[in-house]
DNA sequence: ATACCTTATGGTACTCAGTACCAGTAACTT
DNA sequence: AAGTTACTGGTACTGAGTACCATAAGGTAT
C-alpha cells in the first residue's frame, strides 16, 4: 500500500503546520509570529515543529521541494546529445514557465510567500539559496539531456537571469510572472541576434 | 581631518572583533564559538559586538564590502554606450579577477572563509546572497558603463556562472579560483564560437 | 487478540542569539 | 569649561533551537 497510516498522518501534520504559520504570517507578519503560536495553532507540541522544519524560516519554503519536482521531471526526456546553448536555453525557457506554474497552484499563498520574503530581511537569503538550489536543477536536467556542463550550467544561469528580470518587472502575481520571465526569453533572443547563440 | 579619533577607534575595534572571531572559528568552529567568547577575546562588550555586526553570521561575510567596492570603482570608467552582449562581457571578465584579488590580499583567511562556509550549512543562504550582491553590482557597473539593462543583467549572470564553475573546479585558493573563472570565460567564448555574442 | 518492536509525539529543561533599555564615559563643539 | 553628541558595556528579557525522556500509537509478528 503506498501510503500506510503514518503517512497520511505526517502529510496531515505538515500541511497544518503550514497552513497554521501561513495564516499567522498573513495577519501578523513573519517576526512577530513565534514558533509556539504557530505549533498551538496547528494542535502539534512545540517539538514536532522542529521535526517537519529544520527551522521557523524554513516554512516559509515549503512549496520549493515542488518547483524542484517540477524540474527535475524532466530529467531525461528527449535527449538530444551534444545539444547547443540555443538548443539547451529554448529548452530552458517551458522549463521556467513550468517552475512559475507551481506558484499558480494556489497564487494566494505565492503572493503572500513573495510579500514576506519582499518585507522580512532575514528570509533574503534563504530565498537566495532557493534560487540557486532551482539553477542547479535546471543545470542537472540539460546534463542528463544531453547538454556538456559548460552549456547547461550557462543556459541555467541565462535562466535566472530571465526570471531575477521577469520578477523585478512583473508583480507578485505568478501568472504574470511567468510572462515576464518569458518575455526576458525573448528579449535575450532578440539582444544577440536571431541565431547568435547557435554558432 | 580624515580620521578623527573614534574613527580610528571604531576601525580597531571592527577589526578585533573580525580577528577575535576568525581566530576562534578557525580552532573551534563556526556554531562551537559564542558570541560572548568573540566578545571577550576582542576585549569588547556582547553589546559592542552586536552594534558593529547585526548577527553572528555576519562576521564572516566582513570582507563582502571589499569586493563590493572594488567593482563599483569601474562604474563610469571608460563608457561605451550601446555596447554589445560580447563588450560588455568581456568587462566583465578582468571585473571578476579584480573581485577575487580581493581574497589574495589576505589568503589565508579567504581561504579559511571558504572552508567555514562548506563546512556549516547554517552559512549557506548568507554566501548565496552575498553572490546576488555582487551579481547585482557587476549589472550595476555595465550598466553605467553604458550596457543596456537586459544586457547588463544578462552579462553578470554569465560572469556569475563562470565564477561558480571556475570555484567548482578550483580549490579555495583564490589565485587559482581567479584563473579557474578566466577558464570558465574562455570556454563560453568558444562555446558560443568566436563572435557569437557581437551580432 | 497478544505480545513485541518501531516510530512519532510532546513535555521539560537548557543554551545561546538577538533586542531593549540605561547609566556612564569619552570624544567633538563653542 | 560647559554642553552636546556618540559610543560603550552592563542588566534583563524574549524566543529560537537542541537534548533528553517517558508515553502512545502504528506496524508486525505469532
Amino acid at each position: 500500500m503506498p501510503t500506510s497510516i503514518r503517512e497520511r498522518k505526517r502529510r496531515r501534520a505538515r500541511e497544518a503546520i503550514i497552513k497554521a504559520a501561513f495564516d499567522l504570517f498573513a495577519t501578523h507578519g513573519f517576526s512577530a509570529v513565534t514558533v509556539t503560536e504557530i505549533a498551538e495553532r496547528a494542535e502539534v507540541g512545540r517539538t514536532t515543529f522542529f521535526r517537519y522544519f529544520g527551522d521557523k524560516r524554513e516554512v516559509v519554503f515549503a512549496d520549493e521541494q515542488h518547483m524542484l519536482d517540477e524540474l527535475l521531471a524532466l530529467e531525461g526526456v528527449d535527449p538530444l546529445p551534444g545539444m547547443t546553448l540555443a538548443q539547451a536555453l529554448s529548452r530552458a525557457r517551458p522549463a521556467v514557465r513550468a517552475v512559475c506554474a507551481v506558484g499558480t497552484r494556489d497564487a494566494g499563498r505565492y503572493v503572500l510567500y513573495e510579500r514576506l520574503v519582499a518585507d522580512n530581511p532575514e528570509l533574503h537569503d534563504r530565498a537566495e539559496r532557493k534560487l540557486l538550489a532551482l539553477t542547479d536543477a535546471m543545470a542537472r536536467v540539460l546534463r542528463a539531456q544531453g547538454a556538456a556542463d559548460a552549456t547547461a550550467v550557462l543556459a541555467a544561469h541565462i535562466a535566472l537571469a530571465c526570471f531575477r528580470t521577469g520578477r523585478l518587472l512583473a508583480g507578485p502575481d505568478p501568472a504574470a510572472l511567468a510572462d515576464a520571465a518569458d518575455a526576458a526569453f525573448a528579449e535575450v533572443e532578440a539582444l544577440a541576434g536571431a541565431g547568435a547563440f547557435s554558432r
